[in-house]
DNA sequence: TTGTACGCGTTATCAT
DNA sequence: ATGATAACGCGTACAA
């Protein structure tokens, strides 16, 4: 790939001639800047990014990290996320932690190898204080997207709240015993558990970790056969909400009559299902465009500053299954 | 972040010697080797990788080109993608081109600039001359992956073969009439199309092209209602079934009695829709692994070599919807 | 307006 | 075994 010298020997100027024209200076002799622009253009000239990132001050870089592409709302994020930042000239480099904390350090470690400008993260368990003493040491402006992160610039929809909307709507539509689907210590439940306690309904409610779908199967089975009435079923994530609906009908429990289903995320096939998916949307496009928005100007910026703290309103798609 | 030359004052060696330490290197006097290590732990020394792109051959960036990363197929090519290249020490620059050939341009002017060692792509018109032709150009290793492209490296499932396979099986489950969603100049549509005319159902099958659901939903009542027998719908991704199975479903067509389906991709959620979704499954991995190898077997030995073209078989797995 | 000189952080070559 | 020194391609300061 040609370069700013060669093309300076090929036209008989200096590099930084060269320099100049590429980069739109005024003060350039017309018929050289002509003469320049021919011959880069004949050679199909490209800067190099890498000569550029190690002496100036940008590398037009993002990092973009992420606990599971393959999830269609992540998937949806990352696209959203790629779309904002070109707008600025921005390119990205993406990873998957694929849930395991060990890939998300050496993800972070690439990410300051490359000398990335900035990076936007969906850490696997921002709650640690770990996770915050990591960051903070790392010198590089994160923004968390998702995830709310105590310290750090955080944008994401409140998961609590998220969770005790879920409660109530479930409760208000006359369910009248709950499970989660996912760890204990997700927000979500957190806000869902609390809700359903308040109204004096935290003792039949539990939760079920995923991890496959014939122990999700025996599980829920287990859990259905039990008494109690209506089963009002809040999933982590649509991914979830879809196995517990198949799991539900093999089980030949009919929804929402007797079984009640919502979802998290809102995924595009939400609308699709049979029955359709209730769900709970997040504002992806707008959580993008923020992060994006508030990472660039950290860039811009350096100075220290509080940390932002945006948490966005999630709202609940409420369709066939609950 | 600290460099090696800083690592060599702090501990009185010079930077080559720091860099030889780093490196693994064996003629170094271990009490140095020490020293430094210690020094480049405490201060977390991160190598800087565009000083070593520049300087060096290999950037161990690659470049990763697909239509829309939102599709669940592709989310899940790319992570695939990126699991295999992480093994060999490489990471990921991804692209979106959203189905728009400018910016599939642009994102290989970028690719350029960042001097990425190779590029993983998926076309969006890998048919056209004029593609090839500027990849050529481009002198930068690039294995089209999912789409055979003429000329160039292709890893693919043969869509013609598919289509045909999908033929087949519709034909022989006794559907009567047939229906393409997507473009007709698909090659899944070729091979669909081919193989019922041989069967002298020709007169019998005919494509809708996909812009909306209340564009969908009135193409397929205008067609169904038709008179014509039970109808086999092929669509040209899991996410138009989903949506053809939905539009069934409001206007109270039953599958797979009246009306099959089957889509392509076979990606996760079609296991758990109801009906289940017959698909197409592409050998995700597999494609991945053989692109990537083949990507980095060209970095590695850059001559001029005859064009890889590796089709791979699709297989089509039954469930409930056809 | 144009050119010379330098530095960014690394690897590689050559002495020592 | 170790240290000078050059080179990669660019932008920038300074000189002309």
């Amino acid at each position: 790939m040609i370069t700013m010298t060669e093309i300076a020997k090929l036209t008989g100027v200096s590099q930084p001639t060269v320099s100049r024209v590429l980069n739109g200076s005024q003060n350039v002799d017309p018929e050289l800047r002509e003469r320049v622009l021919a011959c880069a253009k004949e050679h199909d000239y490209q800067l190099n990014a890498l000569a550029k990132g190690l002496q100036g001050r940008r590398t037009k870089l993002l990092g973009v990290l992420v606990t599971d592409i393959s999830n269609g709302f992540f998937a949806d994020l990352a696209k959203q996320i790629e779309m904002e930042a070109r707008k600025s000239g921005y390119s990205i480099i993406l990873f998957n932690s694929d849930y395991n904390p060990q890939n998300e350090r050496e993800y972070l470690d690439v990410v300051r190898r490359y000398r990335v400008d900035g990076v936007l993260a969906v850490p696997i368990r921002e709650t640690s204080g770990e996770w915050q003493e990591y960051v903070k040491k790392l010198d590089v402006p994160m923004v968390m997207v998702t995830r709310q992160a105590r310290g750090l610039d955080s944008i994401y929809v409140d998961h609590v709240q998220a969770g005790a909307m879920v409660a109530e709507h479930l409760a208000e539509r006359g369910f009248q015993r709950f499970l989660f689907i996912g760890r204990d210590y997700d927000r979500k439940y957190t806000g869902f558990r609390r809700t359903l306690e308040e109204k004096g309904l935290g003792g039949r409610t539990a939760n079920v970790v995923y991890q496959d779908d014939a122990q999700l199967n025996q599980a829920l089975r287990d859990w259905l056969r039990s008494p109690g009435g209506r089963a009002g079923i809040f999933a982590g994530n649509d991914i979830y909400a879809m196995r517990v609906l198949d799991a539900l009908r093999s089980l030949g429990i009919a929804v929402p009559s007797e079984a009640g289903v919502i979802g998290f995320d809102d995924t595009s096939m939400g609308r699709y299902l049979n029955p359709r998916l209730s769900s709970v949307s997040q504002p992806i496009a707008r959580m993008a465009r923020e992060a994006v928005a508030r990472l660039l100007d950290r860039i811009g910026r350096p100075e220290e500053r509080p940390p932002l703290d945006l948490p966005l309103q999630a709202s609940l798609v409420v369709r066939e299954s609950a």
